[in-house]
DNA sequence: TTCGCTGCAAACCATTTGCACCCAT
DNA sequence: ATGGGTGCAAATGGTTTGCAGCGAA
């Protein structure tokens, strides 16, 4: 769901996001390391709600030395530079996913079943929102909207 | 958040509930032990959304040999009668809240600062729900929509 | 050469479970 | 007396952290 407001978009979302990265480790006075480049490569091309230790099995594919650990404090280094955030559905691991530079807010439906997930946006529940926060005099900082379900897939293979 | 729907309760709510909660242990072969229903008396009582260390802390001034295994077992057993709610803020801890006979659906506002939480029902958002559901062809079984923020005396007590 | 980084293992911490004994039915 | 319940301690499992050695700047 990332979108590119730009008419014509100079360099891809991949390309930004590793730009925005390394301004990231520079500004924090922190490394490039080979394993740290192996990692956001990995999380960038796939682009979906990944567990740690699911980004973490796809890379010991290809990188069997590199150390969960490792993985963790990568995708916590790339939630504070603002290009992932850690999301929590039900199933008890933190999950990240990538955010753009021009992302709008987005909530999740989630399948109980299969654990696919899929992206809405929603103006009219946004503008809620804040009207209840208004009510309730809160100075809204964060939401989290999920709706858990059965996915149609999941549906069909229900009634065979 | 109970709602009576009757002009005249016959019966309080506890009352109420603890009936159902002793139909619910016959009905599934499971006894009534003194540490029940401290638990349970001291869960209705307070009818707040309580962590489980919340309600052993509080169990342990008058009932010191109580064990936190136990307050656990118990909770489950109220969550599975229909009588409470399990609630996952962003605390990490499991939160109960009672749930009496009539109540409606409703939705948190949680002060990231002091962890106070409020609720509140906007039946415009259940109602854009069920559209996003449908939306995205799943059969919708559960929701999760919470707000974070600063509530008012926290705001007023960082001015200070 | 300086520090930050890595992999490993150990530590954390909320929650669950195994077990020997207890008690409601 | 039977079999579920209790408290305790140990186990679980996702995540974090301490540490000795490694490597980027």
């Amino acid at each position: 769901m990332s979108k590119s407001k730009g008419i014509m978009p100079k360099a891809s979302t991949t390309t930004q996001a590793l730009k925005k990265y390394s301004e990231y480790l520079s500004r924090n006075g922190l490394k490039s390391t080979v394993q740290r480049d192996i990692i956001i490569n990995e999380f960038l091309r796939v682009k979906g709600h990944l567990s740690v230790d699911e980004l973490h099995s796809r890379l010991k594919l290809t990188h069997s030395s590199i150390g969960l650990a490792t993985v963790y404090r990568t995708l916590k280094i790339l939630s504070e530079a603002g290009l992932a955030h850690e999301r929590q559905f039900q199933d008890g691991f933190t999950r990240y996913e990538y955010t753009g530079p021009g992302d709008v807010h987005h909530d999740h439906i989630v399948c109980v079943s299969c654990g696919h997930v899929e992206e809405f946006e929603n103006r009219q529940i946004e503008e809620l929102q804040k009207q209840e926060a208004d009510r309730h005099h809160f100075k809204m900082l964060d939401h989290k909207f999920e709706i858990y379900g059965i996915c149609k897939e999941c549906q069909e293979k229900e009634q065979e």
